[in-house]
DNA sequence: CTTGAAATTTGGAACGATCTAAATTATCCG
DNA sequence: CGGATAATTTAGATCGTTCCAAATTTCAAG
């Protein structure tokens, strides 16, 4: 009644060959000759064979698996990435574990121990606010390559690809300045963060640039989400001073601030000027469509995965940090220039 | 210099134990005493030890790892299933592979072979259009417990979890025609899944049932994406006899449905009603808030993880199919009565 | 003390692949 | 055909854990 399992043992048996030329086969070695590895793959079609990895990965030590850590997957931004490193993982015989910390970092511990019990060859992390070196060390002691991706932790020793937040938000500001904006606000995100320090000094430098009145009053901070984006925007909408234009902190927030705007009975793009962060898929097909300083999230994933098979591969690599540049993208969200109700509003 | 691995040999000797005793305490076995729990305890963490999941797999014949296969990841519906799987599936002391296949059915197969080379205990699948009950017999035949999740594959002998789609059809055109509508468009979705089939039934048997029209021509198919609501309402608004309501396929269509209303200055909720199906985290947050038939990606995902465990854990089980239930939640988008404007473009 | 049962601990054989080094077979050339 | 070289194939050890059966220790009761 119950059927065993099939191993090398018994393909070799059918095909009338050893288990070690079975295992050649298996590896695609160039060493085994035409004929037989037409009879050893015929008997594995045969019997139903199912490669047993745990058996293989025992011996090798260390698996075709890479591991990537999200600190937050219902973020369409991270749900895109994760679909970018799939892409090239996959491609390169790998298999990915995906896990999901929701940003709490104890979920994160345990996340990384078990892939690391699983023999993960590498591990791609954008990491859980408060990450701390210590966090990442003994991946370092184990010879294991990491790359952060999105979230830099200073100091640690391993690479990180992530984008140019400074000089995105710089561009951003600097186009709402040309279009005749005097009053930008900085909406949404949390201060606490590499990102948003990041994103944040880029507005101040280009207002400053510009002469413009850097104070604190028009950052506004708020969970970096939709939501956050509506509250933001409210907080904005009191001050007596009103903003005309912002630069929000990614582009959840922006939508949130659009929606926000909306309940106001203002139209985006044209009662006032939003451009978000990020570029996730929905900001193209908006309406209006969201101007955005554009990452490109499943390219970064690409190119993270890219730069840790690297790292496998050649065995080890003093770790890079890698800034991934950012274009800004143009669309309807940012408007014309103030013209007249824009002037109305804000005085 | 190469520091070895630390095996449990290492450990025993250190703890002055033999291996088995190790062993026992790894797996929090009751046998041991206090004592050298404690001491064995120790000499893990003095040492460093990292437990070896392949060996125990290669012996134990099956890893404590689920697979999720989801056909499209960047659809924060799916994201959020796999993040209610993940919950549940951490918490019982199983590891999450996630894999999306980008609805091709050559990804899909590559990805269910790796998930069973890596001994896998259970999989959740959504599957990819197109997909056969060929599919997944092997796996059903190695004793690997499956529940299909969202998409139903009429024919196959696993378990599945799938909300009613019919149900929430009907209850949505219900309202729309309670409030005065006469013509109801169905927008966006692929005709070829049973999804698409169940959903579109109920607007029908809903229509049928309050006397009007069910002709075909306010049914209007596209990719079931935003970009393809925006194209779907357009098509429908070159019709002679426009409608004044819609149905959306998902809540993706519905957005780009809004969107395509603004295009065309006509507001969502007042001048046209629109309602989603899915219920995914922005329909909450969207301006104007999102009426939408509430699936909880989440919470089916949780439930699909429980399913798949407590097959898991006794041993064979009758596949059920668990129609989940499904209820209307009212926002704003889907306006008041039929009023002065609606009449006004309707005609 | 003995003794039997209960509580702990343990040696050694698996598990199913890979790897090394050596054996076998085929091929080539004068 | 002999010998050398190249091309294939193979035996057997090995990876780090778990599991079985048996051994040892502990303990309570007689």
């Amino acid at each position: 009644m119950g059927k065993e399992r099939v191993t090398v043992v018994d393909i070799a048996r059918a095909a009338g060959v050893s288990k070690s030329t079975v295992s050649l086969v298996l590896q695609g070695s160039p060493l085994v000759n035409e004929a037989t590895r037409a009879k050893v793959n015929a008997a594995i079609r045969e019997l139903g064979y199912v490669y047993n990895r745990s058996a293989a990965n025992l011996r090798q030590a260390r698996s075709k698996i890479i591991g990537i850590v999200v600190n937050d997957l219902t973020n369409s931004f991270f749900a895109e990435l994760a679909v970018g490193v799939d892409e090239v993982v996959q491609s390169a015989g790998f298999v990915q574990f995906l896990a999901n910390t929701s940003e709490k970092l104890e979920r994160q511990r345990e996340v990384i121990a078990s892939m690391r019990e699983h023999g993960v060859s590498g591990l791609i992390i954008s990491p859980a606010r408060g990450t701390e070196v210590g966090d990442l060390a003994p991946l370092g002691a184990a010879g294991i390559p990491v790359v952060l991706v999105v979230r830099d932790i200073p100091g640690a020793d391993v690479s990180s690809l992530i984008s140019d937040n400074h000089a995105g938000a710089v561009a951003a500001v600097r186009h709402l300045v040309e279009r005749g904006h005097r009053r930008v606000a900085f909406l949404g995100g949390f201060a606490d963060t590499a990102v948003f320090e990041a994103r944040m000094r880029g507005y101040r430098d280009a207002l400053q640039e510009a002469g413009l009145d850097t104070s604190e009053t028009l950052t506004i901070g708020s969970a970096p989400s939709r939501a956050g984006g509506v509250t933001a925007i409210e907080q904005a909408m009191m001050l007596k001073e009103r903003p005309t234009a912002a630069l929000c902190f990614n582009d959840a927030v922006a939508f949130g601030v659009c929606d926000g705007l909306r309940a106001r009975r203002l139209e985006p793009g044209e009662d006032f000027a939003v451009i978000g962060f990020d570029d996730v898929i929905e900001a193209k097909t908006a309406v209006p469509a969201l101007t955005t300083v554009s990452v490109d999230p499943q390219g970064m994933g690409e190119r993270a995965a890219e730069l840790l098979l690297k790292q496998i591969n050649s065995g080890r690599v003093e770790p890079e940090a890698i800034v991934s540049p950012v274009r800004l993208a143009i669309r309807q969200s940012c408007g014309a220039a103030v013209g007249r109700r824009m002037k109305e509003i804000s005085s």
